[in-house]
DNA sequence: TTCAATGCAAATCCTTTGCATCGTA
DNA sequence: TACGATGCAAAGGATTTGCATTGAA
């Protein structure tokens, strides 16, 4: 889950919008919470669909351009989920605690892990390059825990890609 | 550095296409020694560029869908280098060893650190979660080294992207 | 009141696709 | 020879932009 339900709390997206200077539209107020209570990864399209769900009175332009400035400002990142569904991007609330992508190429589940040696590793790359990490995107494409069952199964049935 | 200069050996991007039962056109001899020699990340403009700087029998549609072709085959990887210098995809040989990519969001130099700590991780990635990495991609975007540099010269000016 | 934000629609950019032709295996 | 690969051109999809209007501060 990107980021559930931060409400209206001082942490929320729309008051961090609010804190660097943004106006608040009507528009913006809904996007703001559609992405802070997102319990998917949105992509533009979809952000329009659930907004023009809510209020017809918002436009396509306005969502790419107010996602544009949010991931202009930090406040939201921008995600390819290792182009599984597309040339899609995805977007989610900037996240307190870093966590790491892994897209499964056979289903597109996506699981998110988010601890210690994610965090870490950040750390390493600027102790170790002197590289000052602002953003980071790790996506991991490959195969869930479920596909791989399923695999095992049908593993005679089908070889994917023989060497030819 | 992508794959400096692979040439003619066993392990050359043509060789292993042709391993894969691709069919050998000059279209293609092209292509591959391009993306085996690149010393930079190329997108599909900046290939088709290349290659028709060559060989002008060759069209824009070719170039993709052989880079389609060899993204879909994991001979190569498609990099989005975090959208710095916009929508572009980019590509490299799939290394041998893995390696992250750091993107100077300022500058937009590119670092590629390769190492134990990348690998490792990949291997616990798989022991903490059971899922099975296949194509990792990790991109950090911040800042480099001597952007740093530069930003604690004019600090006082213009503040850009407080530490998160 | 002022200037940023929005709606609207056209434009752009990148990429894909259908089909006839070409050329490798 | 046969079937995959290519050229060509048109289509497609996502995102951006110019301009007039609206509305938050």
């Amino acid at each position: 889950m990107p980021s559930p339900h931060a409400n209206a709390r001082s942490d929320s997206l729309l008051e961090r919008m609010r804190a660097r200077g943004l106006r608040v539209t009507a528009q913006r107020r809904l996007l703001a919470e559609l992405l802070d209570t997102a319990a998917e990864h949105l992509d533009a399209d979809r952000v329009y669909e659930l907004a023009r769900g809510k209020d017809h009175r918002i436009h396509r332009a306005t969502v790419y351009r107010t996602l544009n400035t949010l991931k202009r400002l930090g406040l939201i990142d921008e995600l390819d989920l290792m182009h599984v569904a597309g040339e899609r991007h995805f977007y989610e609330v900037r996240p307190s605690v870093f966590h790491i992508h892994l897209v499964c190429m056979r289903c597109g589940a996506v699981e998110e892990p988010s601890g210690g040696i994610w965090t870490e590793m950040r750390r390493r790359v600027h102790d170790e390059t002197g590289f000052q990490p602002e953003v980071v995107r790790l996506e991991m494409g490959g195969t869930c825990v479920a596909c791989q069952a399923k695999r095992a199964e049908s593993t005679r049935t089908d070889e994917a890609t023989p060497p030819a």
